[in-house]
DNA sequence: TTGTAGGCGTTATCAA
DNA sequence: TTGATAACGCCTACAA
């Protein structure tokens, strides 16, 4: 059997007695053929097994169709309803999406860039991992005109497109609402500050802090890896804090639920002792007993407009694609797990 | 600026007065390239901006180092656990990993499929859609003998590669344990039956029922889409059943969440009057109060066998390779939401 | 409507 | 140790 051989423009132009070019015309349904030859094409070309090589087509055409994406981790839930988003987009548009994960690794995160660079993808989108400080393996997407597009962890520069929350507002926002309801002494679990996404929402708590006259203490912040392991260490050391705090802002709501569900076997009252704010909207908080109030973080949405964004980059042939930064809506919902009393409207 | 040139080997031999072979040699680090000019070599490609064309080197060199993986979709839990396992291999053993997700569509899937060949990847994973019932898509990657594995959802055909739990001896265990707790009338929540998973777990529950000597009690089987909307119907149901059930076994740990927490909304004691038993360890299934019992089901180990087994059917270059079916280990964690009486020692 | 010829950027073979 | 040359499979002027 010659069922090995990769069967190639040629092979069908040899036993149809045409040229390759009539073949890679008529498999394009290139109007410039007659309509029974195209047919004689196609049926040949799946009766040969033919399958074209996208390779030597990119080679000739000079595009890869192709977007890259690189994400801190694949298993994480905020991260896979972004990728759900993005490949919704890309795919529709006709283009193929090739991941990987720095598993927060600045390391790994520089080496995947350059492969994506040498497999010419088209455009890139980035969430950054938790310990990039340097940012030079982007120069040559910018050198090359590549368009370049971050996601929710982004660079702290004007010049690069991205698509955000705007997190210290929300970080403002849920803290506020914890001194709507009355807390005093609130502590704030987040992550790496080095990233903008944690930065701003510490940024957001303090602000809410000062601006409704209650002293900002170090003491409350904790600044962790935000696993189960760190919410439980987390747990442990508010138990001991005498005064107890009275209300607690994660920044992520597995970990809250975890705090939630061991400071409740503590004998705390959750919302009547300590009141709780997650953040991501995460399934997990509505599972939790009392349901977690939380910050709605549209990781989906902000997958699709992100990738909508570089679709349209990469059709607008001006260049002068300006970087643009897209910041989505955001919003606190408030559950029972920070309910004490009707005070703002925004309960849903 | 001539920023804009795609620069190749031919622009650097030239600038270096040697031939474009020894480029390509030098930047392989070829020993045959003497080390003086293969510093040469590369400074000049740094310098000028250098970047290869994985398309020009697939097409000579005839593979793509890239696998292929076709998902139902993206954001969800465990599948983010499966493909955060695939890619650990697949990028450890120096592929790429190109990603679509079928959104359950069985058209979608067949079109991806197609894609993926085109794109020439070395190897296909994919889990089914879940309306996929003609799998004549796949017989290209058979004819063209491309590896194909497929995981956790699978084609019941011994000729194809799996890695899977035993489904159905995990819907026995889930079962008997219920029924050794006390429970003799047990509701079955499940997805659909068309795929190995939902059906095989049914299975086992029968199984165990009809081992115990309890008539199956088809009213007591709800085969649902296991979305939030599904549970909370499903809880509406179970409520109006007279007598009431006793046990539920639920396919996934966040309908099995929710039905949990409405039923002990509408006053159901959990576990005394109803014990419940999940199924996939999400971290969901620690969130709930009580927590969930489920079953273990090892998504990212799932992803790193499947991808280690194609890797090695890669590597080895005798075609030889079978189609060989892994079963990984899922087992029973007994937690709060099913323990009434100390009765094996399986409790962890 | 179809054919001819050249090139996309790389690597492999052979020769020097 | 280096160079010349011919593929890899496709696309696209241009010619017929």
């Amino acid at each position: 059997m010659s069922q090995d051989k990769i069967i190639t423009i040629y092979d069908i132009a040899e036993k149809l007695k045409l040229s390759p070019s009539t073949i890679s015309r008529g498999l394009q349904n290139n109007t410039a053929v007659n309509a029974k030859t195209k047919k004689k094409i196609f049926d040949t070309a799946n009766e040969m097994g033919y399958r074209f090589n996208t390779f030597a087509r990119n080679l000739r055409t000079q595009n890869t169709n192709t977007i890259g994406v690189i994400v801190p981790r694949l298993n994480s839930y905020f991260i896979s309803a972004v990728l759900a988003g993005i490949e919704k987009v890309i795919n529709g548009a006709g283009y193929n999406m090739l991941i990987s994960q720095s598993l927060e690794s600045s390391e790994k995160e520089v080496e995947y860039t350059k492969t994506m660079m040498h497999n010419r993808v088209d455009g890139l989108i980035v969430t950054l991992a938790a310990d990039t400080t340097n940012f030079d393996h982007f120069l040559p997407f910018v050198k090359h005109h590549i368009p370049l597009l971050f996601v929710d962890r982004v660079i702290d520069d004007e010049n690069y497109s991205k698509v955000v929350i705007d997190n210290s507002k929300s970080g403002y926002d849920a803290t506020t609402h914890l001194i709507d309801q009355g807390c005093k002494r609130i502590v704030h679990i987040t992550g790496n500050t080095l990233r903008n996404v944690y930065r701003d929402r510490k940024l957001g708590y303090e602000k809410a802090l000062i601006d409704h006259g209650i002293p900002v203490d170090h003491e409350l912040l904790f600044e962790t890896d935000l696993t189960e392991v760190s919410a439980l260490k987390s747990v442990v050391k508010i138990l001991k804090m005498n005064p107890l705090p009275d209300g607690l802002f994660v920044s992520n709501d597995f970990c809250a639920a975890i705090c939630l569900k061991k400071l409740k076997q503590a004998g705390i009252k959750i919302p009547e002792d300590m009141a709780i704010v997650g953040f991501n909207n995460d399934t997990t908080s509505r599972i939790t007993d009392p349901a977690l109030s939380t910050i709605n973080y549209p990781g989906q949405e902000m997958g699709e407009a992100v990738a909508t964004n570089l679709i349209n980059c990469l059709s607008n042939k001006d260049i002068s694609a300006k970087a643009q930064t897209i910041v989505l809506k955001s919003e606190l919902i408030v559950r029972e797990s920070s309910f004490r009393r009707e005070h703002k409207p925004i309960k849903l």
